[in-house]
DNA sequence: TGCTTATTGTTCATGTTTGAACATAATGGT
DNA sequence: ACCATTATGTTCAAACATGAACAATAAGCA
């Protein structure tokens, strides 16, 4: 752990050129920018979805349900990596838009599972062609495999950063 | 736009399997994966720097101004890419725990600049170095190449993704 | 100069997310 | 069967972020 690194140039520096500063660290300026594109990404979606008439956390949810139908709360919330109650005050908004439909589970008769009504189909249809649309946008700055290796780091890095930490809140199975 | 793209299995599927899900698009889950890492970081950091007393918002506006004393509130903004009201809203907590200090421009009398304390100074230096701490532990999965490859894409998907939009919310002169 | 427009920071109402406390129900051990 | 433990979903207050409307100031231009 020596992040000493001698800044550029060595000679006859006057008064502390501020020290070692984090913006010399190559991995700083390279988590910032993932930060940023994160970001971005989050604004454009928010807006493109807009004309659906729903939010990211919704189409979350959308995407979810669509993916495994009969999801319980807490594993859509464990998926979405946000806390239950949560979940507890989205679905009703998109029970309110018939998009989403509520059936307790007859074997546990604590939990509730989840479903798409057929206009939940048709605007998850919907969100998630605007996804997808605007990732290929995107995406146009990577060749596959370069997309493939940004994939392969980012899970690497996940693994990484919750190995030696007692679960900030992640599913017992993550990673879909 | 045609994105048909048959699902593997050319012959004899029994009804419909499911049909073309954005989850068979490589790029869609490599997304996806990049997201969830930004997740995991976030509450990793907040839960370190919890200790100090601040949060990964308050951390933000510290690094800014350590980096350009004399910031702007507007500029300031603009760099953490939120809203100025949520500046205004933040500087005061900073401002109680002494650790900003809030300076009227004399040049300008509606912009007021932002300088860290004595007591500022110190606790950015900790906030900072647990930012590199884990930051390091982190980078530990990929190789400096890899890690420069990251960010080099994060870069081009920002730029791809900003471009023939109407600039969301980003500076004039971004990418520090 | 006098006018219009743009910029800076604030306020406020609104919507979102969180975590703690809770009620109900399942599970496991004895 | 009984009890303690765990899991699921809800409620609620508090923390947060957002965008629109605003007051004050600056800048551009006739």
């Amino acid at each position: 752990m020596n992040n000493k690194q001698a800044s550029v140039a060595g000679s006859a520096v006057a008064e502390a050129p501020r020290q070692d500063m984090p913006w010399d660290h190559p991995r700083f300026r390279n988590w910032i920018a993932v930060g940023r594109l994160h970001a971005h990404w989050e604004r454009a979606f928010a807006r493109e979805l807009k004309p659906l008439g729903i939010k990211c956390a919704h189409h979350d949810v959308l995407a979810n349900v669509r993916r495994d139908p009969g999801l319980t709360q807490q594993v859509l919330a464990r998926r979405m990596l946000v806390g239950r109650s949560n979940v507890t005050m989205l679905l009703p908004q998109l029970e309110r838009m018939s998009l989403i439909r509520r059936e307790d589970d007859p074997a546990d008769r604590r939990a509730k599972r989840l479903f798409l009504t057929p206009a939940g189909e048709s605007v998850t249809a919907a969100s998630l062609a605007v996804q997808l649309r605007l990732m290929g946008r995107m995406m146009e700055a990577l060749s596959l495999a370069e997309c493939d290796q940004m994939g392969e780091m980012a899970r690497r890095l996940t693994e990484t950063l919750a190995e030696g930490k007692p679960t900030p809140r992640p599913a017992p199975q993550a990673a879909p």
